[in-house]
DNA sequence: AGGTTATATCGGAAAATATCGAAATATGAA
DNA sequence: TTCATATTTCGATATTTTCCGATATAACCT
């Protein structure tokens, strides 16, 4: 198989999961840190790291590190293939991204530190009970 | 989860495999049979059937049946979400791709049940050799 | 009817992926 | 340094997907 056909099937494999394609479209609008990501789709922590790391390779986000926490943002649109602008049209579209992009500005009206703390110490229950 | 990102993981995991994505690309000039598609992927029968039960579910195919053949084709560009159209415009572009509709160029200038009964009597033996 | 042919479905084993708590790593603060 | 904290990686299991030969189905032809 070619490579070039190989890196878009990959690619397209990395958005054909829901946690990760809501966090990519949870990104559109602006960085996040991780723990921002965790509170705000009430996933455990090292679910996001994960989802993210296959983001990343794919080409979709950039991370930046500063200090313990690390802010992920989607590729600048300059960078952004046409394949991934579509895909972000399309999301962004849906209520339920929409409806996590309003979760987010809440969850960034907290300090990190405390919604990071708060993610640390979620366990599945509290998970569950706050899906509710 | 919301109905519709469902919906849109399930077209992007339709996608995201490269059998699919080359099926879906091949179809793109025009419609084939599917001893056509097996013939010219060099692709088990049953292979290429299920392939296409997946493009069909995502909405991207439609069949026409013409006594014993099914020809499949995209769905007429007027009702192609931008999503496919997307992805069929990315994919037209693939090397793999290009050869692929030269040698369904080729298949299609020998009748049709010559080719079909040339897969239905294909081996995985037959299949390693003609790949060389 | 019986035979042939094109396609679809089944079976089921192997491979890949998902999930998430626990442990490891890395950074900062005291 | 030692402690605390944010993130990543690991481990282990469960689930899904892939793959293809074999079989079933459907349609045509005598």
């Amino acid at each position: 198989m070619s490579d070039d056909l190989r890196t878009l099937v990959e690619q397209l494999k990395a958005v054909s999961h829901p946690l990760r394609l809501r966090v990519l479209a949870l990104l559109e609008p602006g960085e996040l840190c991780v723990c921002q990501i965790a509170e705000t789709l009430q996933v455990p922590q090292s679910s996001v790291s994960e989802a993210l790391r296959e983001l990343r390779r794919a080409g979709f986000v950039l991370e930046r590190k500063e200090g313990r926490w690390v802010f992920v943002s989607v590729v600048p649109r300059k960078q952004a293939s046409p394949l991934l602008k579509g895909l972000l049209a399309h999301a962004g579209s849906l209520p339920e991204v929409l409806a996590d992009r309003a979760r987010a500005l809440e969850v960034k009206a907290v300090a990190i530190p405390i919604v990071c703390s708060k993610v640390q110490k979620s366990s599945p229950v509290d998970r569950a009970v706050s899906r509710v």
